[in-house]
DNA sequence: GCGACAG
DNA sequence: ATCTTGTCGC
């Protein structure tokens, strides 16, 4: 049996966005469980710019990736791949950093134009750029907010938003992606925690 | 020049 | 992104 083990990766800061931490979660699509987690704390890198997202996120991102002993078939970030105003997207950099194959998964566009999308769990409708086809918007349930799926590297549009919709069989966002979002949360606010000291 | 703008 | 409880709905 072929295993596909699918990553999710996200981070989570702190009140003041000087404290990020990244996480990044293997899950086993066959096994339906999670095959791995890790975490890196760190001091954030650069402030948040749109379009400017991998300078923020790439280094913490790339931390929490170096952890995973095994190969995952593919990293799905919570950013843009090529749907973005350079083709060049947070998803995009985790591809080139790691030679993974990697899937932008994002709550919003950031660029780029679409029409209608139909309201059933696997609709969906391209997204174009000056004329280019850069991405996907795609319902994942029924009668929820689409998601913007694009290409981040090493995997075609199609694979890419078949993973999407088989990743995420209950919810909006892809499983792992879920588990990293909590996983992150989870672990800023342990070392946030004021360790109060008793006699 | 003005507005828009992943997390 | 983050501060935040309960509540309405499938």
């Amino acid at each position: 049996m072929r295993i596909n083990l699918w990553a999710g990766v996200d981070a989570a800061y702190d009140l003041t966005g000087a404290l990020v931490a990244s996480a990044a979660v293997v899950w086993s699509f066959e096994e339906v469980r999670v095959v791995e987690c890790h975490v890196a704390l760190g001091a954030t890198p650069a402030p948040y710019v749109p379009g400017r997202f991998a300078e923020r996120e790439a280094a913490p991102t790339l931390a929490a990736l170096r952890a995973v002993g095994v190969r995952p078939s593919v990293v799905i970030c919570d950013a843009h791949g090529r749907a973005h105003p350079r083709r060049w997207g947070l998803a995009c950099e985790i591809a080139r950093l790691t030679g993974w194959p990697t899937i932008g998964c994002a709550k919003s566009l950031l660029c780029g134009r679409h029409g209608p999308v139909g309201p059933a769990r696997g609709d969906w409708a391209d997204i174009e750029l000056d004329g280019e086809v850069v991405g996907r918007v795609v319902r994942t349930q029924t009668n929820v907010r689409p998601v913007y799926v694009s290409v981040g590297g090493n995997i075609e549009l199609d694979a890419a938003v078949e993973v999407v919709l088989l990743a995420s069989p209950r919810f909006r966002l892809p499983e792992p992606l879920r588990l990293a979002h909590q996983q992150a949360r989870l672990a800023l606010t342990k070392v946030l925690a004021r360790p109060r000291v008793t006699a």
